[in-house]
DNA sequence: CGATCTATGACACTCTTTTGACACTTCTGC
DNA sequence: GCAGAAGTGTCAAAAGAGTGTCATAGATCG
């Protein structure tokens, strides 16, 4: 288990990751917001702790672009003492809890503990569904009325990026970031391929898409 | 992030900006009025953080005329502390905050970062409603009792300019800048053209508009 | 290798946007 | 009031952008 910390200054970052690495997780240090995005993206940690109050990307914009390409990961604020922390805003922002300092640390450590359990409990099922398909990602499976169909790595997390934004666009450009890398850009129709192989697959029926749909202009959508 | 300071002491200017770089923003410098404007036409900043007393266009000014076409971008007024700022005038013109000179540097991050939070909050409802009808901008969907409508995204854009400044007509001019862009100069009847399709789409009885209502001379209208 | 997965270019197709033509309404000066 | 001007609504068709589909070639991994 990896926990991101991002903390500007300096001595409570290391008291926060000491004490979790003397639990047993590891922690990354950001010292911050910047770097904060830059490890998450690269180190794919199961929890963020994110100071709000921190010089140039805050807490709450480090939450807000975090949440844009991942809905589940458990996010907690730290806040000084002083500052308010404005519950509202971080609730909307999809945060999972506040701790305000100064802090112990067990209290730190139980609240970790509490956040990622929960998250546990969510990724236990260890399934999701899309319409009346099931989706297996360990498996590699989808089912759909005792059909199963296999999967590749990369179909299984278009699927999951699709369900984590149910409801709402995922951008092409999304897609390829999060199921291809950062660093990738196909120059051709890569993606469309991709989808159209994808809709033959787990679509009952691939003409009238019931769970990859298109949003022109913009990219695909389920629910 | 982009702040955009007009101020025309240089020095304190140049303070502001450098405050606001090392913070991790990036900031755009305009030594009066008049430039303050044209930098928000072609840059799109974030905010604005304007001084009151300009030679030439002054502070309040660019308010107005900002206000005419962004009435959601947040905007700071700057004074100098002999100067009694008037707060009502500032209120009136759609201002967020005031600071008084002298100000220390982590106050002015400090409202800087709170403005910018209420404006995230504000946009984070990601909907908004013309009579009956809602419009879910991110989704590029409009949804009357049920029935949902898909928009492109232009007609997002057209529909948001309407709701930003409900209650006063929007001049045909304004949609070209805001939906088309400001080197755009459409020598057809584009503009009549969309609005026809998107009153074909979005009104309930587009014969009878109730939301996209014709100023005769000067553009549309809702609410 | 051989099977599977992935990437690419060509082409077809659909939807959006632009344009020109014309009808209709409202305004203006007489 | 009336004629002409200016402004807007409507339609059809062309131009442009964005996607879907297919065939095929390359990459990867046991």
């Amino acid at each position: 288990m990896t926990i991101l910390i991002a903390e500007d200054d300096p001595l409570t970052l290391d008291a926060l990751a000491t004490c979790i690495e003397s639990d047993g997780f590891t922690a990354l240090r950001a010292p911050d917001g910047r770097e904060a995005i830059n490890l998450w993206r690269t180190e794919k940690p199961d929890l963020l702790c994110l100071d709000i109050m921190m010089p140039g990307v805050d807490g709450y914009e480090v939450c807000r672009r975090v949440r844009a390409s991942d809905r589940e990961i458990p996010i907690l604020f730290l806040s000084a003492k002083s500052q308010e922390i404005d519950v509202v805003v971080g609730l909307d922002l999809g945060a999972d809890d506040f701790i305000r300092k100064p802090f112990t640390r067990s209290e730190v450590m139980a609240r970790i503990r509490a956040a990622l359990r929960r998250s546990a409990a969510k990724d236990a099922s260890d399934h999701f569904r899309l319409d009346d398909l099931t989706v297996r990602p360990r498996a590699l499976l989808a089912e759909r009325d005792g059909t199963t169909i296999e999967l590749t790595p990369r179909e299984v997390s278009m699927l999951r990026l699709l369900y984590q934004h149910r409801g709402e666009p995922v951008s092409r450009d999304a897609f390829l970031d999060a199921c291809w890398g950062l660093d990738y850009f196909p120059d051709s129709r890569t993606l469309d391929q991709h989808i159209f192989l994808l809709r033959k697959k787990v679509e009952a029926n691939p003409a009238q898409p019931r769970i990859i749909l298109t949003v022109r202009a913009i990219g695909y959508r389920f629910g």
